[in-house]
RNA sequence: GGCGAGGUAGCUCAGUUGGUUAGAGCGUCGGAUUCAUAACCCGGAGGCCACGGGUUCAAAUCCCGUCCUCGCUACCA
């Protein structure tokens, strides 16, 4: 046996697998797990069963302009807010099984390093371009003003308070120059226009690179999703990329001259792959320079779709351009989990968060992980309920996987005091069976290699099937009765299965296979590995003692998801409260200031869709002045011809402006609903007439 | 609007180098069974494969057009 082993894991394959660095601004939720770190577990778990010597790599990403500005919100340093979420992060990675090699940070002395040295050299190699722009700068606090930093009135819809990148008022994007009155929120000082220097990667240089790589070499192997938006990315033409900021919380510009600047976060990021491998090979006292320089390595990346840009376009040619390294192999990024039927949403608290899960469901690590594989975005969006949740377990794991094992070893306690009875001569139909399970670790495996962890999870319960059914069709606690001898082969055979349940579940369900492989006692030196489910003869000896049976899975009833149902609705009407909380009081208007104001009763009388834009609908107003034309962004709230008709107020001395080439004179008064639906503000009474004037 | 992804059974999804009566799991209905967490096992019902055209001996699959969902992007009072 042992002999078989040492030469399944001598012929291994280098893998590096990477999973999405989260970012420490926030907890893990379910969204992160079924996208990125689920399935690379499984993947890499499964790879080291099989001998392969793996290398998979994860860790907190701790730069970036957005930790400084939580810390700001709440008062704390940005070291506070990164030690709290990385702590609490890894924690409750370990605790879910996430079987990483090493989980690092951004914020080590490592990487700090090792990115230093890689913008160093590309900088050194001429890979960049320096380029002067001129920024918003806070002269009191003496620094550059990421657009975040900077506030002041939206110059579409006036919201006194909308940031420097977007106006979370009327949704627009926004460059922080553009701002009306802006306002540096470090000191509330006005910032002024100051030039500055920074390094670009020229991406456009490498477009023929990617074009062959991607688009002519991945044609085929990689998922459409991702290769879609690659092409989609490609096609729009690549624009040289700024990989430095002026910030001060990131890795310092390591050249002359780059005072006060940092390294991109998304430039340091992926970076981090690199020295969490560096630091794990040093602690494991090996080179970690296989792992990224030799061409027989298999690099793969673990990702959610939002990082697609990243990972395909942006750190390949990073690497390219630095030369020493190898390239993804592939860049298998899911889609976008929703949670009852809601979008996912850190802010909103609309979410399962990993810590709080091992919390309520302790010990069920293995469900949540099989419901989220079977049920992963893998090829589109897809949806996590907790009726689902309940039912994967209930009718999956507890009734076909768990009453299997409790069945064959309640029996065999039952028959045998628990020791593994000497098979008699095998029927055609124990052979069979045999046989076709020797096809699963096949099976799985190529689901797994194909990345449809999905299909791997259902091929699995089919494999647990495949016992119950035997169970079934033998019928062992009758035959006992008639012909002993003949049980005894029967539940040798069940045993086999049971035994090779507990390698094949290793991957998607560890804890599980841990406990099973306890029960069969078979978790020392007679380990199996995956390979040797179809090599062996024999997976579990007969004259073994195994253990009492011990529940792998428990139902969860009603009333238990009946209590995250609720919790959710609480969120819900948190929101909602939240939403009804008003805006503070504008600064004090004069009777001057309001009189300017000349607002109407007005008819719409046309409506038709702007062409090329969806937000933006042509109206005709009859304004009792006159009939004017007025663009208004209410296209997803209404159809043209259901607004006809519709008497609205108007405000008809707003300066002309023209909107996608129409000029708009005025603009429709307009109010939100709960569901963010718009609605007119309505003087729609019988005897108002057009032109009547509102004060 | 542009680009990308998706639209197949009540639900979640396979299936697209074009080829016999379109598959799986769950749910549902019926049967059988009691070793097992009323679980397992067997069987049935359920689909104009989003819609409309076209190519072909043959289309879920290829081509054209339309509609819907999601993402990116543009635009947005």
């Amino acid at each position: 046996m042992s002999k078989n082993q040492s030469e399944t894991t001598q012929k291994g394959k280098r893998y590096t697998i990477t999973a999405a660095l989260p970012y420490t601004n926030g907890p893990i939720h379910i969204g992160h797990l079924a996208g990125v770190y689920v399935p690379a577990d499984i993947y890499s778990r499964y790879l080291r069963l099989k001998g392969n010597d793996v290398a998979f790599i994860c860790g907190s990403d701790e730069h970036g302009v957005a930790i400084p500005m939580k810390a700001k919100k709440e008062g704390v340093s940005p070291q506070q807010i990164i030690d709290k979420y990385h702590n609490l992060i890894k924690d409750s990675f370990e605790a879910f099984g996430i079987a990483f090699d090493n989980y690092s940070r951004t914020s080590s002395e490592i990487h700090h390093q090792t990115a230093s040295d890689f913008f160093r050299k590309l900088y050194e190699q001429g890979e960049f371009i320096e380029e002067v722009t001129e920024q918003l700068y806070d002269q009191e606090a003496g620094q550059f003003l990421a657009d975040r930093f900077v506030t002041g009135t939206c110059p579409r819809c006036n919201h006194e308070e909308a940031y420097g990148d977007q106006c979370e008022q009327c949704g627009s994007s926004l460059n922080a120059t553009d701002l009306i009155n802006p306002k540096s929120t470090i000191t509330g000082s006005k910032p002024v226009l100051k030039e500055t220097r920074h390094w670009f990667l020229p991406l456009d240089r490498y477009e023929s690179f990617l074009r062959e790589w991607i688009l002519e070499g991945h044609k085929n192997d990689w998922k459409p999703n991702v290769y879609g938006q690659v092409k989609s990315w490609v096609d729009e033409g690549l624009k040289p990329r700024a990989v430095t900021r002026d910030l001060d919380w990131g890795i310092p510009v390591p050249v002359e001259g780059a005072d006060g600047k940092v390294l991109y976060v998304w430039f340091d990021a992926p970076i981090g792959y690199i020295s969490a491998t560096k630091e794990w090979a040093e602690r494991e006292g090996k080179s970690w320079e296989p792992y990224w320089k030799d061409q027989d390595t298999k690099l793969v990346h673990f990702i959610g779709k939002d990082n697609i840009v990243f990972h395909c376009i942006i750190f390949p040619t990073m690497l390219k351009a630095h030369g020493d390294f190898i390239l993804p192999e592939n860049v298998p990024a899911n889609e976008f989990l929703n949670l009852e039927g809601n979008k996912l949403s850190t802010s909103k608290n609309w979410a399962v968060w990993l810590h709080e899960y091992l919390e309520e469901f302790p010990d069920k690590q293995d469900v949540l992980r099989y419901t989220l594989t079977a049920n992963a975005p893998e090829t589109k969006d897809n949806d996590f309920t907790w009726k689902d949740f309940q039912a994967r377990n209930n009718n999956e794991l507890v009734a076909i996987f768990g009453n299997f094992i409790n069945r064959v070893v309640v029996l065999t306690n039952k028959y045998y005091d628990g020791v593994i009875p000497q098979p008699g001569t095998l029927t055609q139909v124990d052979m069979e069976v045999l046989e076709e399970l020797r096809t699963y670790p096949e099976k799985i495996g190529q689901s797994i290699e194909r990345y449809r962890f999905r299909e791997a999870s259902q091929v699995l319960m089919n494999a647990a099937r495949l016992g119950n059914k035997y169970l079934a069709d033998e019928e062992p606690w009758k035959v006992v009765k008639t012909d002993p001898e003949r049980v005894q082969t029967i539940m040798y055979v069940a045993l086999q299965i049971a035994s090779a349940l507990a390698v094949l579940s290793e991957p998607l369900l560890p804890f599980t296979s841990e406990k099973l492989r306890d029960m069969l006692a078979q978790n020392g030196n007679d380990r199996l590995f995956w390979d040797d489910i179809a090599g062996f003869e024999t997976l579990l000896p007969a004259g073994k003692q195994i253990n009492k049976a011990s529940l792998l899975f428990t139902k969860i009833e009603d009333i238990e998801i009946e209590k995250q149902l609720e919790k959710l609705e609480n969120t819900k009407k948190m929101n909602e409260a939240a939403n009804k909380t008003a805006e503070p009081q504008k600064e004090t208007a004069t009777f001057e200031d309001f009189t300017k104001m000349d607002l109407r009763v007005g008819t719409i009388i046309e409506a038709e869709k702007m062409p090329k834009a969806n937000k933006l609908l042509v109206l005709k107003v009859d304004t009792g002045i006159d009939t004017r034309t007025i663009v208004s962004g209410i296209a997803q709230s209404f159809k043209p011809e259901d607004i006809i008709g519709k008497k609205v107020t108007v405000l008809v001395n707003l300066a002309p402006r023209k909107l996608r080439g129409v000029m708009s004179e005025g603009m429709i008064l307009m109010t939100e609903n709960a569901e963010g639906k718009l609605v007119f503000v309505n003087p729609d009474e019988d005897g108002v007439t057009n032109g009547t004037t509102i004060n």
